[in-house]
DNA sequence: CTTGACCATAACATTGACGTTAGGGCTTAT
DNA sequence: ATAAGCCCTAACGTCAATGTTATGGTCAAG
């Protein structure tokens, strides 16, 4: 009933190192058994899983750290910590793809050059 | 005539610590006055403007070392090597694009569900 | 009792273009 | 000769989420 570091790895597809580094980070605070093993509770699978989806966000683990405690518990909606930094983590979202956007625009110009220049030169 | 360092620093606006990194990858070759000090022709100016035009493309100073001695002697569209790496950017650039809009697309829907959740709910 | 599979902590390695000491020499003006 | 300002090399620090040893306990099965 009780998960093993391992166990709870293969259900959820994080590596051991990265369940090891979560705890390190405040986002798992899994009990301990006698002889030192973590043990998960099973809806540990679940919170990993929530971590997960946060960190495919963008979002850091210090971030994570910040509301996860309340989103565990709590509909999303409910905790105030989390709307903000959507918001924050959106614009530099945006900003991210304004700056790509032009190294794009500037790359395919470079690249239209090259071919005109060596067509007509 | 020839300059020190420092001048070319503060000619080209990249720090000395940079124009050191750029000469250990390969991208700028001064000679050495009698006490050691590199001593660049004045030609090292366009050429450094040359490098940060390439980084910020985003390419490495390893890309660029591929064919940097290649472009300050000729059109960039004589040098072979320049146009699969633009291409291959340019892959990766809209990779990028594509993995945050979906990550943006993802934020929006999440700050919608909260702002709707919290209207109705 | 030993092998093998599991667990633990500690700490270095990765990525890349720099920033930042640390320690020290050359030069020019005063 | 001393201060100021330039230069040198060497090497650690940055950022973040892991990967990867290294070293060593724990436990179940043969």
């Amino acid at each position: 009933m009780q998960l093993n570091i391992g166990e709870l790895a293969e259900r959820t597809g994080s590596s051991i190192r990265s369940l090891r580094y979560y705890e390190q980070k405040g986002l798992l605070a899994p009990l301990r058994q006698e002889n030192g093993y973590r043990k998960y509770s099973p809806l540990a699978e679940e919170q990993v899983r929530t971590i997960q989806l946060y960190l495919n966000l963008g979002l850091s683990t210090e971030q994570i750290a910040g509301f996860l405690h309340c989103v565990i518990k709590n509909k999303e909606s409910f905790c105030a910590e989390v709307l903000p930094i959507y918001r924050e983590k959106l614009q530099e979202i945006d900003a991210q793809i304004k700056l790509l956007s032009e190294i794009r625009q500037n790359l395919i110009d470079r690249i239209d050059s090259i071919l005109l220049d060596r067509a007509s030169g």
